[in-house]
DNA sequence: CTCCGATATGTTATGACATTACATTTATGT
DNA sequence: ACATAAATGTAATGTCATAACATATCGGAG
């Protein structure tokens, strides 16, 4: 699967490590993981992830300062993905909704304005948490 | 006004601060205008903006590091805030849409999740920039 | 194949954002 | 005026992210 991604193995072993993840992920913490494969710094991480995130294959959590593995099976380019995320477990919920994007695009109209990247994301407690 | 707010010193100068912008400031940048106020660390400038913030007066654009003052003269109580950020101006646009957060909350009871807070960003250009 | 440009990598240093810990002062209510 | 809670001041540190520069690897054109 990753071999047909043309990943390269910095980009490969960072996507492994979030896959392998429960929850969303620092870069930093991913750095420790993979300190045993020889990375060392930073920014061969951010490097990773930048181009990770181009291919929409991993997203960042804005309120959290990490990074996780794109769930979404789907392609979705241009789509705004949201997140529900479990202030107790920690899980993050990818989710694409939209009737949310219809209505955030009604808005825009209106206010004339031209959107570009939008994040939105839920904190609270998931299912299994309450 | 402000001294019906029961606002301290700290706090009324950062609230000025932020009033007084055209765009959003990080804490570093409030910092540095309020030097000659005789501010000297980070944590002087923090602990004013959380407790505006608890107070629905300031809020924290999670994908700028910043802060802008409360552009809403309504009182918001439990109400989710959203934002529409000017890529090129920099102009923060607050709003609360009543479709939007029924939305959310169709999602988040069709997923039995229970939402604390809401982030909603969107960035691109405003009416005057494009 | 070999050369070249584009892409990825490695490394050090630094910048930007935020909090911990602790001592002191100010405000508030009884 | 006293006790307690809230706010403040200060230094140090922790966390997240990028700049700058050198080197290596990949892929296509000749």
């Amino acid at each position: 699967m990753s071999e047909t991604l043309n990943l390269t193995r910095n980009q490969e072993l960072v996507l492994k490590a979030l896959l392998h993840s429960q929850g969303p992920l620092s870069a930093y913490q991913i750095l420790d993981e993979l300190r045993g494969e020889g990375l060392r710094a930073p920014l061969q991480i951010y490097r990773a992830l930048d181009k990770l995130r181009d291919r929409k294959l991993v997203h960042r959590i804005e309120t959290l300062n990490a990074f996780v593995a794109c769930s979404c099976h789907a392609d979705h380019a241009g789509e705004t993905v949201a997140f529900a995320i479990c202030e107790a477990c920690g899980k993050v919920e990818e989710f694409s909704d939209e009737a949310l994007q219809k209505r955030i695009g009604a808005w825009t109209r209106e206010h004339d304005f031209l959107p570009a990247r939008t994040t939105l994301e839920i904190k609270g407690l998931c299912a299994a948490c309450h």
